[in-house]
DNA sequence: GTGAAAGCGCTAACAC
DNA sequence: GTGTTAGCGCTTTCAC
């Protein structure tokens, strides 16, 4: 086994410079840097020796070297509360698709979901100048909120839509989704919805609301069928979750599902109890996964835009970094019902 | 609409530096920076002003400073071939819980599956002077392999187990699981397995041959029972590439599934025909994603263990960094079968 | 269009 | 234990 060569130095001192670069040229370092950054201030002829220099030489610049000098990271801090859950890596790989080939890099911060996590990791990321900040949610801290607001480059608030953004705010209503899904629902039939939620932060309590209304607005009261608990969502949670609420309210004749997760748990809850999806009982989930369409039956959702989140926050981050005077956008993604087999009630199974 | 103040400078005026931290104390910087690195090193009464005073004036250290002047930073890179697919998400959660509370900090690199993407990414990683590298997999070009063995940094490979580590290796060996996977579908009487895998990258392929192993070993004729595709795994091919199978080989009575989205697609597909899933036919994933348990029926599975390889490479990479004389590791961490309702037999549906 | 000088905020190396 | 001196590799500012 091959022993360690990393125990200092090491290559450090083969390290291409501009200085290098310039020497090999034959010009001054600041030139080179120029016609590496901005290629116009440069003359054709030089910025092509250049050129070839760096490429013969293997120059690769130095990050920390730019951003001390500059006062600017080409990083861009992204902070969302869980890696794992298949939303918020939907709006990653969007994020990432679109940093894809600039100078600029992506840094996630992983709250868990925890306000104070937030607050700290804001005021690392901060600590780094960051190009630009992408968060998720409009439920900081006021400590947070005050640390972003004078973080002196572009904050985009994603995945809500909401009044007084910070800076830019990308995202759609959820109790305005919750509330056409809800909708949906009594209007295929259903008389009474349901509504199972695990997590139950911020968004969830809001996706709650937008049930509520619905119910209220259809006159149809709501009764004990309201099933929630903090713990993280899982496949698995749907089946218990649905053992509760059909406990304590057995006149429940559909459920709309915190997200597709625990849809699909009860989905598969409901077949082992042998009711038959749709026709007998209704099943709508959140987010539109693309196993939703897949089950059998497939099962109805409210399609959101997770991954265009991603790619627009990166992009406005982009724009307001190209033109400083950019004004601040609000912008409502929206989402889509989409209706299947599991809440039509033709469906027998 | 409040107007940008990010145009440059902005509250760059009132950074707190440690010469700030030392001037409010009245020693110097050195000092500060000692207190804060390795407090052992400064005697406990100015440890604790000096502390005080970093609360006070809210000193953050600039990690651009600290990584040119000390010429190492504090960023692990983290090189994976998709953020959206679970299983890296998993062992993405893995890494960013262990890098928690540390000083270090995790920076993700997507290579989508391609080799020179990687190459490029790997390069400017490099270029960061990482405190640590994780790359996925073993099939690196041998200019990537040539600039990780140069990194002067800890590497650590992940999600394989094979020879020829270039410094640490943590994972398993997809060959020895997926014949594990097929010889418990032979060991339960299914006659005719056949395979099913999307996107074919490396670690598909191997699996595909620890099918073909197993089926050899037990002289069992492959025939036309081996689908693949190179398009990106789904849960609704899953049930397009069982059509094919089917027609292509009717005699196919249960299929290994490269990964658990296409056995779940299997499994809806399968139910979609009236096949009734474990007696009739057999149905076994790989990974063992949460929803396989969850399922109606449950479905066979094997158990990676993804998190723990997160966890287990971030830790290594702080060993070494703290014991620049360890030596590197393999690591195996085997796989687990999770035979369930659908490769048992007697299960009807 | 190009360059010289200065310095970003921190730490390594070597004093004391 | 603590301080001094020199940079790290780049960009800014201001000259030319």
């Amino acid at each position: 086994m091959k022993r360690k060569l990393f125990e200092r130095g090491g290559q450090d001192k083969d390290r291409v410079t501009l200085a290098d670069v310039a020497a090999h040229v034959g010009t001054s370092t600041i030139t080179v840097s120029r016609a590496i950054r901005r290629p116009e201030m440069v003359s054709e002829a030089l910025r092509k020796r250049i050129a070839e220099a760096v490429d013969t030489l293997g120059y690769v610049p130095d990050p920390a070297a730019q951003a001390l000098a500059s006062r600017r990271s080409r990083v861009i801090g992204v902070l969302i509360p869980s890696v794992t859950n298949s939303v918020f890596a939907d709006v990653l790989s969007g994020l990432y698709d679109t940093v894809g080939k600039t100078a600029y890099s992506v840094q996630v911060g992983n709250t868990r979901y925890d306000p104070l996590t937030e607050e700290e990791l804001t005021r690392v990321f901060i600590g780094q100048r960051p190009a630009g900040l992408i968060v998720a949610g409009i439920d900081q801290t006021s400590n947070t909120k005050a640390m972003l607001e004078r973080a002196g480059c572009p904050v985009i608030q994603i995945m809500e839509f909401a009044d007084g953004p910070i800076d830019s705010m990308i995202g759609f209503s959820h109790r305005d989704a919750a509330r056409a899904a809800t909708e949906h629902l009594i209007a295929q039939g259903y008389k009474a919805p349901g509504f199972i939620g695990a997590r139950m932060d911020p968004r969830s309590q809001r996706r709650l609301n937008g049930f509520r209304q619905a119910l209220q607005e259809a006159d149809i009261p709501i009764g004990c069928r309201e099933i929630t608990t903090v713990d993280p969502s899982r496949v698995g949670l749907g089946a218990s979750l649905l053992d509760t609420l059909l406990e304590r309210a057995p006149e429940t004749d559909a459920v709309f599902c915190n997200n597709d997760d625990l849809a699909l748990g009860v989905q598969f809850g409901a077949q082992r109890r042998g009711l038959k999806i749709g026709a007998e009982f209704g099943i709508c989930g959140f987010n539109d996964l693309e196993v939703m369409a897949a089950a059998y039956p497939a099962i109805t959702s409210v399609r959101t835009f997770r991954r265009e989140m991603g790619m627009l926050a990166l992009q406005t981050v982009l724009d307001n970094l190209d033109d400083p005077e950019k004004q601040p956008t609000v912008t409502d993604l929206g989402y889509e019902l989409m209706a299947r087999a599991s809440t039509d009630r033709q469906t027998g199974r």
